[in-house]
RNA sequence: GAUCCCGUAGCUCAGCUGGCAGAGCAUCUGACUUUUAAUCAGAGGGUCCCAGGUUCGAAUCCUGGCGGGAUCACCA
């Protein structure tokens, strides 16, 4: 413990001694720091000589000390609030006997959460501030906060470390304004769009997120166990097809905003739990889905920017109705110089090959024409681009081209060299979807670990049969970073995923019943103890080997792998 | 998974070719009743990420590890 928190935890037991709850119950809020600030007026507010004003600005407000300045007899600090900051002015001698000295200046620290009843005023210096009457210890903190000053713009002893931020995104929320912003904007965001759908008359639904057999998507899932039926559970990594069988169901137009899991990398685009917006509507194709996604994501970027141009990176991207729509195979024909359409595997093989891009023996066509395209064709794509009709081997929920054979129904929005949506016209007849899922078996079997599970009741409520339906996934993050400027999805999820913090590890969840994982002078090993009974493995020259073999163990165990922090 | 960069006080960071671990803010003591990065005078505070090596001597050099960031790969 610093220094700094054992005096903290002192200063709460003085506070004590003095019969001061450091953790008292409520605190009536009648005004926030914004609302102060644009409502005073100087000609009505303002005390004149005989320190009183025309019409008294009574106030009472609570927020986190965020900075003190202590003068002597008197001082000023900030608080801030939900809305911001506001500067409070107290003077010893308009509070009881003693807490001035013995509480303000030497028992409140900044971080603590105060609050105040008193008058606004405007200082000398013009800053509108509270004049305190009544200032109450509404909780102590006991851990130092990073005191980030700002002076004309400029901002000195910023926190900067990611990793502080994102592990204790709670610090960061309170030092940095701009992060506070930056999730209220995707609220307004996510709210915009759940209005837009609703205002169409479409339903929002939750589907489960514990599936027996996952599918809509190609991803490896995450495994968990369910221990009353004894039987494996997979998080979702699509809603898809939960939503389609409400289709079946006579529903016309359902839609869930809800998080998806895929057991895959991180990066600055991908979070292993993100949040997907799926949408599907009866009687309609993806002509029609695309006019509503124009609309739908024009919408949302003039509520949140007043206009349809929004800036990204320091570049401006309109979403302004309408946007290209551009063929795959013409896309790839415009950047490559190559009409890819009707190739076959081989063709396709040796084109990607004089392309510059390594394919081996397992790709297959729809495979090497993603690669093309991911290659040359997706990061040119800033502007909006429905990238339209894509080879039917990528995609076997979408019904097939009415026209083009060998294609499907399908489109994707790239915006800023990225995908956004997907959607198709979704396949319903059962028999090809039975089909479409039997060639994704035949993937799995060769050892594609994303190919699709077949799923029975689905085949079987399509049976029930399905009407033409539209069907659209929007990845609501990545369309976050677009509508608040970030270059990370971690700046727009609150909590982003990161290795737990080494401490956290052998503290927290550390017990016998558990698979250890540790390291000493031979190397990487796990144990295992049930009954006094140790089971301990040779030892590996790599952490990931040992974790591997301890996986297994504790598989066969039922238990958990905890990764000792020692040696 | 690969490559590069980073890890020093509560926070931001300096610390060169190896030689007593530093600054500003924060904290503590004192002064100060309209200040605002308040000011002035003083003080305390360190597992220099961890382990090993080289060396008379390591925050600094080497090796390995841990954690983070960036880029790439993977992943629609």
């Amino acid at each position: 413990m610093s220094e700094q928190e054992r005096r903290r935890r002192e200063e709460r037991a003085l506070l004590e001694e003095r019969g001061v709850n450091p953790y008292p119950y409520q605190w009536n809020v009648t005004a926030r720091a914004a609302e102060i600030l644009e409502r005073f007026d100087d000609e009505r507010h303002q005390p004149g000589e005989d320190g009183v004003a025309k019409e008294p600005f009574r106030v009472s407000i609570a927020g986190r000390i965020l900075s003190k300045r202590v003068m002597g007899k008197a001082s000023f600090f900030h608080v801030q609030d939900a809305t911001g900051q506001i500067q409070v002015y107290i003077r010893r001698d308009d509070l009881p006997e003693g807490f001035y000295n013995q509480v303000f200046k030497k028992l409140l620290d900044i971080g603590d959460i105060v609050g105040i009843e008193g008058f606004v005023f405007r200082t000398r210096m013009g800053e509108v501030s509270v004049h305190a009457e009544r200032l109450e210890l509404l909780a102590k903190a006991l851990r130092p906060l990073p005191v980030v000053k700002e002076v004309e713009g400029k901002v000195y002893n910023e926190v900067t470390d990611k990793e502080f931020r994102y592990r204790r995104r709670y610090v960061d929320l309170i030092i940095n304004p701009e992060v506070r912003e930056v999730f209220r904007r995707r609220a307004r965001m996510i709210t915009t769009l759940r209005r837009f759908l609703d205002a169409r008359g479409y339903l929002e639904v939750e589907t489960p997120v514990l599936q027996p057999v996952y599918g809509g998507a190609s991803a490896r899932p995450f495994l968990t166990h369910h221990n009353a039926l004894d039987m494996t559970l997979y998080l979702r990594i699509a809603d898809e097809l939960y939503l389609k069988r409400l289709i079946v169901g006579g529903f016309e137009g359902v839609y869930e905003i809800g998080k998806d899991f895929r057991n895959e990398g991180l990066s600055r685009f991908h979070n292993p739990e993100f949040t997907m917006l799926e949408l599907y509507v009866a009687y309609k194709d993806y002509f029609w889905m695309m006019d509503l996604v124009e609309e739908m994501l024009e919408h949302v970027a003039v509520t949140l920017h007043g206009a349809p141009e929004v800036t990204v990176g320091g570049r401006t991207i309109s979403f302004a109705r309408p946007w290209p729509r551009l063929p795959l195979f013409e896309a790839i024909e415009r950047e490559t110089g190559r009409d890819l359409y009707g190739k076959s595997r081989d063709e396709l093989a040796a084109a990607a090959e004089t392309l510059g891009l390594e394919i081996d023996e397992t790709m297959g066509s729809g495979k090497i024409i993603d690669e093309i395209f991911g290659a040359f064709v997706e990061p040119k794509l800033i502007r909006p681009t429905f990238v339209i009709d894509y080879p039917v081997e990528l995609s076997p929920l979408a019904k097939r081209h009415r026209s083009k054979p060998g294609l499907v129904e399908r489109f994707e929005v790239i915006c800023n060299g990225k995908e956004l949506c997907n959607a198709f016209s979704e396949l319903n007849d059962p028999d090809d979807q039975r089909a479409r899922f039997e060639e994704q078996a035949r993937l799995r079997a060769g050892g594609d670990e994303e190919a699709m599970q077949i799923d029975e009741d689905f085949l079987r409520a399509l049976e029930y049969g399905m009407p033409p339906t539209a069907g659209l996934g929007v990845g609501i993050d990545r369309l976050a970073m677009l509508m608040t400027d970030q270059y990370s999805i971690r700046d727009v999820i609150l909590f982003p995923l990161l290795r737990p913090e080494a401490s956290a590890a052998a503290e927290g969840q550390a017990t016998d019943e558990n698979v250890h994982v540790f390291r000493d002078a031979e190397g990487w090993g796990w144990r295992f103890v049930r009954d006094d009974v140790a089971t301990e493995s040779s030892r590996f020259a790599k952490r990931d080997e040992a974790l591997a073999e301890a996986r297994r163990a504790a598989q066969s165990e039922g238990v958990e792998v905890v990764i000792d922090d020692e040696a």
